[in-house]
DNA sequence: GCCGATTTGTCCGTATGTATC
DNA sequence: CGATACATACGGACAAATCGG
């Protein structure tokens, strides 16, 4: 079931670059050819083509035509760069994904956990601690605040499948953005626990914190991703306007 | 001088919604009624409300409205998220920048500098150490790979100023994207020496590699920036499609 | 639950401007 | 200079979601 014309245009096109329909720094067909071969509009196609700019994948340069600059990024252990839960991105990855529940209990906020989350004091949360092996490897240790008013039924053995898709299939969320800053912090207890790191080696985690909003503009989880060093990467492409 | 009547929009309601002319949470005026205030057509107009969404600045609700759901982040000492160059971040910040060069030297680039830096092998390069100071703090070190075609005259003295300033209006060069790519690496003597580390305290940097392609497709930059961990911040939100 | 008004989402056609070749 | 290609802008039409009566 297509939803919308310009995202099939996107898809294809995407596709057609990933699997090297263009070689690289090579010149896409123009505008007006690529509106004869889809049959849509001028706004249509131009609309498609920017999400593909946004994804680094062309550049557009007007009087000249549109470039691909699309290079396969090497084999890596884990990515990010958009919403993706660690399933879909596991398994986009082609590998054995596996999440352990260290921690699944009932939290109401106080005032250092409020500056923190960004959540109101007094507000009552599931607060989850998440250990995600990739190949039987820990790679990340979660900590994860959900208002519980917006996810009822949240259980334990939800947290150790996917709470995203929970929430999607069965409570029909719409998850909407999601806010990101990424830093690096001094290894803690925890993270040595769970995440077998040698601090002689390594004494830094990547952490990434995110606010996450769904359709109703209420923000419903706040997430702390603490990440081993050694396969952490985060991808990112800026446009200047 | 404006450019375009979008861009003027976006800056104006980015600027109000910044001054917190909304509160957070709020619902902007419908598109219909900022049609009027701007008196352009509606295409134009959600063309800006666009780039907002993209800020996480708001958040758009098919049939309720746009909901405005900017905080302001907290004073930091530096952040990352667009393409800007050490001394406009600085200066945002209200910060003391200097700059210190290294190193500045002429580089014909290897089998191994060519993997890493994805330059062709014998592309002949400008290569440069510069550390950056924040208030008389050493907070990155960077190692710059100019194509030196792309980048002629380019000098010692201009590398401990702005080199982007020096390709934007003197070489009248437009960079127009830039691929990225976040990293936590262990620390090496070179940062060891340069950012005053203790490596007791943390024995690994941030990492940020670029690389930038200017208006004519060609990438003519490679970057690897390092940054002391403790003042590293990056931002980003993400928008599920 | 239905209906109409409001609001955002998608799509189209067209006109004009600007950069490149 | 003209042809081509992308960039901006407008106006109109219909769809989908929401909300209030």
């Amino acid at each position: 079931m297509p939803k919308s014309i310009y995202e099939d245009i996107y898809k294809d096109l995407k596709q057609k670059i990933e699997n090297n329909t263009f070689s690289y720094q090579e010149l896409l067909p123009s505008e007006n050819s690529l509106i004869q071969t889809y049959g849509c509009s001028r706004n249509t196609l131009r609309r498609a083509v920017g999400l593909l700019v946004n994804d680094g994948y062309v550049q557009t340069m007007q009087g000249k035509g549109v470039r691909n600059i699309y290079q396969p990024s090497e084999q890596t252990a884990f990515t990010i760069g958009e919403i993706e839960t660690f399933k879909e991105s596991s398994a986009r990855n082609g590998q054995n994904a596996y999440t352990h529940v260290a921690l699944f209990t009932e939290l109401c906020i106080n005032k250092k956990q409020a500056e923190i989350t960004g959540f109101a004091e007094n507000t009552i949360v599931y607060y989850i601690q998440r250990i995600h092996y990739l190949d039987d490897k820990p790679l990340i240790v979660n900590h994860n605040y959900f208002l519980k008013e917006a996810v009822p039924g949240l259980t334990k053995e939800i947290a150790g499948e996917s709470i995203y898709e929970y929430l999607e299939k069965e409570l029909h969320m719409t998850i909407v953005n999601s806010k990101r800053i990424m830093t690096v912090e001094k290894v803690t207890e925890i993270d040595e626990k769970y995440l077998q790191l040698n601090t002689n080696d390594y004494n830094c985690v990547a952490v990434v914190s995110s606010q996450t909003y769904n359709s109703d503009g209420v923000m419903f989880e706040y997430t702390q991703s603490r990440h081993r060093p050694d396969y952490f990467r985060f991808y990112d492409n800026a446009v200047r306007k």
